[in-house]
DNA sequence: AAAATAATTTAGACGTATCTAAATTTATAT
DNA sequence: ATATAAATTTAGATACGTCTAAATTATTTT
């Protein structure tokens, strides 16, 4: 039986190692997860044992087969509850990221494929993040980060890879949304910050709002 | 800061309390929690530090205020994601006890209320039993159990008083569900069981199945 | 009303998940 | 290559929720 913290760490390590595509560290799981290093710790010697992960020590961790698979599932039940918040409850997108974490850990074999199909099998949640298949498949986007686009190109924003209520709040009122159209004016060699073209008004963004951004370039 | 658990005491309490009409005996809470008595005796305590129940010790408990009113709200939670998977998601009424218990306790001030609105408000679940209001007033239904109902009497069947799933399979093979018609044709004063007419064919129930099913007479 | 039985509580223990403080290992800098 | 700093692990503690076995209180029986 997997615990609801387990599934917690599985899934954190995951976000980590898709992220950095390196083996995730005992402080960077700290930092995702909130908590200290010395929890973590303890808590991959039982993941360890349980054989959800591979553990070294001093030496961080990644994810077994089956560690690997309850995470992604973890990733999809995070994404279609999410996606039916905003679609069929009229949640705005900033609302529904700790509603989800707590769907997140409902166990059923039935319910999360049965919401699927209520949905209409969704491809994308609202925030642009490609939803894991049934099977545990994860489907990659042809996207990339905002601030790895070179200058003069023109895109539509395709996602955001945080949906922390505070950062998708500053987008709201910066006008950008899932489709809206960004073209890159200038960029700050100071600090990478960029001028941007929203839909056809000019704003200034910080290099650490652009690396949030999916970018699909024309 | 609520727990899971303490949810699920108060939700036993109440039940039991509704059902009896008296004080919440340990030994009664450790049945329906399906526990020991000595793992209830602990909670009580937790909870009466709380302030959510009034216990004195070999008397059982009842609620205060506050103990009501969030077990209410979880009897509303469960009920309302009861109708939820039964409504949108096409379960049939068997199955989705369980599933309740786990979604029951998802934290949310806005959630189930905009779930409930999702669902067009909602006056009884799909077992027959009245959803409580968002101002936590738990309706009362003018129905009686049906090993009360007296002979030669005819009803509709309005609930059902427990959602395990064998009873609810039972029911289902029997041809009973919520806006059957019954009519009682026989009482057998040695068991108390009964010869029943349902829809047109006649069957011989036990008075433990009967006395678990509501019923609205004409 | 005393004895037997049933209900309830206490004592002591365990597993999970967390923490702080201290010890250890690895990485970095001079 | 050695000293310092950073990362990680261990040791020892706490809170929650549960358990068994033993002790206590309440209820029934005779």
């Amino acid at each position: 039986m997997i615990t609801l913290a387990e599934e917690n760490y599985l899934k954190s390590i995951l976000g980590i190692i898709l992220k950095t595509n390196k083996r995730a560290s005992t402080n960077s799981i700290a930092d995702e997860i909130c908590t200290t290093p010395a929890s973590v710790s303890d808590m991959l010697k039982k993941l360890q044992q349980k054989k959800l992960i591979n553990y070294k020590k001093y030496n961080g961790v990644s994810l077994s087969v089956t560690g690997k698979k309850i995470a992604i599932s973890v990733v999809r039940k995070h994404r279609l509850w999410e996606t039916f918040l905003v679609k069929k409850l009229h949640f705005n997108w900033e609302e529904v990221h700790d509603l989800a974490e707590q769907l997140e850990h409902i166990k059923s074999k039935n319910l999360i494929n049965k919401l699927d199909a209520f949905l209409g099998y969704p491809k994308f949640d609202p925030h642009g993040e490609p939803i894991p298949t049934k099977n545990g498949e994860l489907p990659f986007s042809n996207t990339i980060p905002l601030n790895e686009i070179k200058l003069k190109a023109k895109g539509k924003v395709m996602g955001v890879t945080i949906d922390k209520k505070s950062f998708l709040q500053y987008l709201t009122k910066l006008n950008i949304k899932i489709g809206t159209n960004i073209e890159i004016l200038e960029k700050i060699s100071f600090d990478q910050s960029l001028i941007i073209k929203i839909d056809d008004t000019n704003t200034h963004i910080s290099n650490d709002v652009a690396k949030y951004l999916l970018i699909k370039t024309k």
